[in-house]
Parts: C-alpha cells; sequence; structure tokens
RNA sequence: CGGGGAUUGGCGCAGUUGGCUAGCGCGCCGCGUUUGGGACGCGGAGGUCGGAGGUUCGAGUCCUCUAUCCCCGACCA
C-alpha cells in the first residue's frame, strides 16, 4: 500500500482524553478512532491488526477441528430466562433493547444460550458428538466503567469457543487441547514470555476453578500471583491456603505481579445445556447429558495490550506475526533514478506477497522516519540515491543496527 | 454507582482580581528556500469558549443545573 493512499495521519500530541499508552498510540498512530468511552472504531491499519490476530486463532480453532460460525447479536430473551440469565441482578451489564411491537431484546455479551438452543435443531444422537464451535465475533457489554483504552471496552472483538462433549472424560481432554492451543496462539503474538495460565474463579458458570490467561503487564487490572519457573499463576481473588494446596501451588515461589486476561476457558458441566434441553441419545437409546465447556479470547484486548507491552519512546512495535505491514519502504534524496528503484522494489516485495507500505509522500526524512517508528513497522527499507545499484537500508524497528543489503535478498531475509 | 479532575479552532494548550477585535504551538492552504531523524521564512483559512439557565452595564472568567471525557474505588458470569 501506498502512504498516500491512506487517509489517516499521525499526531505528535498524546489525546487528552486517553490516558492509557494503548489508546495513546493507536490513536495518535491512526490505528484506531475513539467513538466514545469504551468504544473505538477500526481504521485501516487497526483493523490490519485485528484481522492478523483473528487469522492466527482461526489457525488454532480449526486444527482443533473447531468450525467456525457466526451467531447473531440480536438475542431474544426467552432462551436467557431459561437459565436466568436474563435477570439484571444475575448478569448486570446487559444492553438491552426492543422492537417497536415491545418485544425485549438482548444486545449479545456472551453466546452460550444461542448456541446450544440452535444445536437442539440438528443434535439428537451420541453420533452426532463431540461439536466444537467458535466464532470472532463484536461483544457488547455494559461496562460500569470503560477504562485503559482498549483493555476494558464496552464494544469488543472477542473469540468464543464452546465445546459439546459425550461425557466429562471427553471433555478434559479437549478442555486440555485448548489450553494447549492457547499456549501457542500467545507464543504466535510475541507474548509467550509473558503469558501464565492462570487458576480463577469459576464464577457463576461452575464451582470449580477456571483458568484464565494473564499476560503481565503494568497496565493490567488483575492481580495474579505467579510462579515463574513452573510457568503458572493464581488470581488473587482465590488466593488463599485452601486453594493453594489444592492445587498444589507452592507458597513460596509465589510472586505477585499485575496482568490482563487475554482469555479464560471454563467448564460448564452439563448445567446450561440441561436447562436449554440439549441432549443425545446412547448407544441403548437412553438420554444423557452432554459436558460443555466455553473459550475465550479478546481479540481487540489482544491489540491494546500487545501494543502496550511492546511500545517504546517512539511508538509501538508490532509482532512481525500481526503487524499491519512488514516493511516500511522509504525513499529519500528522491530524484529520478531512486524514485525508480524504489517502485522496483515495491513491486517485487508485494509480488512476493509481503506486506509493504511505501512512504511515497513528498516528506522529509525524518518526519518518514518517525512515522515508521510510531507506526511500529518491523523492518525499515531505505533507498537513497547515493547507495550503489542494488543496495538498500534495512532496520529493525526494534534494533538499533543498520545493515547494507541487495534488494533481491530482502525476501529472504524478511519472511 | 461513590470520590477526584477536566471540557476554549481538526489536535495539544494559555487566558490575571469579570472589561476592549479570544491568544500560542501542531496540523491545514498558498509562495519561496530546504531535504538522513518530526526544517525555515512570508502570507492565509479556521473557534463564540460542551449545553441550558442565571447574576451583571459587561461573562471564556461568577452561580445553578446538565452532558461528556479521564483517574481512583465498587463492579466485571
Amino acid at each position: 500500500m501506498r502512504l498516500s493512499n491512506l487517509y489517516t495521519k499521525t499526531i505528535k500530541d498524546n489525546p487528552s482524553d486517553e490516558q492509557a499508552l494503548n489508546a495513546q498510540l493507536l490513536i495518535r498512530a491512526g490505528f484506531i478512532h475513539k467513538e466514545m468511552s469504551g468504544v473505538y472504531s477500526y481504521l485501516p491499519l487497526g483493523k490490519r491488526v485485528l484481522d492478523n490476530i483473528s487469522e492466527i486463532i482461526k489457525k488454532e480453532m480449526n486444527e482443533l477441528g473447531c468450525l467456525e460460525v457466526q451467531m447473531s447479536s440480536l438475542q431474544p430473551k426467552d432462551i436467557w430466562e431459561i437459565t436466568g440469565r436474563w435477570d439484571d441482578k444475575k448478569v448486570d451489564n446487559w444492553f438491552k433493547t426492543k422492537l417497536y411491537n415491545g418485544q425485549l431484546l438482548g444486545i449479545g455479551l456472551t453466546h452460550e444460550e444461542p448456541v446450544i438452543d440452535s444445536l437442539k435443531s440438528y443434535v439428537d444422537s451420541y453420533k452426532n458428538l463431540p461439536i466444537y464451535v467458535y466464532q470472532i465475533q463484536t461483544k457488547f457489554r455494559n461496562e460500569l466503567r470503560a477504562k485503559s483504552g482498549l483493555l476494558r471496552g464496552r464494544e469488543f472483538l472477542m473469540k468464543d469457543l464452546y465445546s459439546f462433549s459425550l461425557n466429562e472424560r471427553e471433555h478434559e481432554i479437549f478442555y486440555n487441547k485448548v489450553i494447549k492451543s492457547y499456549n501457542k496462539i500467545y507464543s504466535k503474538l510475541g507474548l509467550g514470555d509473558i503469558t501464565y495460565r492462570t487458576y480463577a474463579d469459576g464464577g457463576i458458570f461452575s464451582k470449580t476453578f477456571s483458568d484464565e490467561f494473564q499476560t503481565l503487564s503494568v497496565a493490567g487490572e488483575d492481580r495474579i500471583y505467579v510462579d515463574e519457573a513452573n510457568k503458572i499463576a493464581i488470581n488473587d481473588e482465590i488466593y488463599n491456603d485452601q486453594n493453594l494446596k489444592k492445587l498444589s501451588l507452592d507458597k513460596k515461589r509465589l510472586v505477585l505481579k499485575k496482568g490482563v486476561e487475554v482469555g479464560n476457558t471454563f467448564s460448564l458441566g452439563s448445567k446450561y445445556t440441561d436447562q436449554l434441553g440439549l441432549y443425545y441419545n446412547d448407544q441403548a437409546g437412553h438420554k444423557q447429558s452432554i459436558i460443555m465447556g466455553c473459550y475465550g479470547i479478546g481479540v481487540s484486548r489482544l491489540m491494546g495490550v500487545i501494543a502496550e507491552v511492546f511500545a517504546d519512546d517512539r511508538g509501538l512495535n508490532w509482532p512481525t506475526t500481526i503487524a499491519p505491514f512488514k516493511v516500511y519502504l522509504i525513499s529519500i534524496n528522491e530524484n529520478p533514478k531512486s524514485k525508480e528503484k524504489t517502485e522496483v522494489i515495491y513491486n517485487l516485495l508485494t509480488r512476493k506477497n509481503i506486506d509493504v507500505l511505501y512512504d511515497d509522500r513528498d516528506m522529509r526524512a525524518g518526519q518518514k522516519f518517525a512515522d515508521a517508528d510510531l507506526l511500529g513497522i518491523p523492518y525499515r527499507v531505505v533507498v537513497n540515491q547515493d547507495f550503489e545499484d542494488k543496495q538498500v537500508e534495512l532496520k529493525r524497528r526494534n534494533k538499533d543496527k543498520i545493515e547494507y543489503v541487495q534488494y533481491d535478498r530482502l525476501e529472504s531475509i524478511i519472511s
């Protein structure tokens, strides 16, 4: 993409209505636009990052044998009344609205009820199970207080997976596969070293523990006790001697840190499937309960966390796997010859499916460098008329070293 | 929802004890000089001060209400 085609532009001053680093940088760099508190639009650059994160997640989900769907955001209240979760006293962050005829609707904040309800049309035999369905969809939650930019919004993108298994044993097996898969996802996103599986409260979902995935960050609102050597943690909310013993955690190894919850997994048993009447017939023709699990990953929250933890004083710094573009291409000391060479490189890399952001604007070098840094593009390629034939300058966003390479070698270095 | 802070061109800010045509920086438009780390000069465009009501000869400045944003707390299946 040519930068001259991008309508967003960078700004030097931090917005006055944001304190959170992730929001400040993402707004300054033109990745997101704030619509209101806790609600952001994703602009061309931000949309690419969001899509890249989604793709990584999708790939892992599909490898687990999960099927992607997209459920509705508008929700009828009756199925939620069956489980008691329509009640504002039980679930206090619903957005609710109504049709002109007076019928009440909820705006989706999670999808256990509707996914179960829809499966009733298709599941009646043990032969139909297991079923794993997921979606990446915008969720709406009427938070009392939105905060921290993308970390806690009222409208956000989330991956939610629901599993339906024949029995507890099969559920456990799948549940553990999801945990592994989640670890893979966070590694690919560059967060592997600072993201911990964390024991947490099962909430109203279940009496047992749930698993959270917490990424260490000073911006986090969760307090977790981390066992670094064993790569495990426990949330402050369930931290007590009894639970430590139950989970066989060693108090002496635990260090208190702040984390951002970037994922969670729950074992739901047959609570919701029973309530909503989703059963299967076993081989003997007897009605059996279905064991359910639900598994979330905050996609837009991840974008905020990643922006936050990798940023430096010059701006964003995306991992190569999710950067909106791999290469920021600059031609300076513009003359016809170097411009021509830059065009050649742009076309070459683009043809090789490497995402290049070509800064073809008529601007001074300093501004282009500053923008390359602020946008956090992993590789910067500079063409200068003084360079010999095929030589270009290559610099990584997170390193100071500058190297000079032949441009036909770029592809192998970058990918 | 409790407490604290904020609201002045697109963005970031200043605006004395109420007083004259509401300033500055960034950005934007034009011309010229520049051109490897957010250049410089000259000339322009753009705001009625979040909203409503009130006090006053006179309100961006004072009072009341209200909206929105940020932070702390509570809450977060």
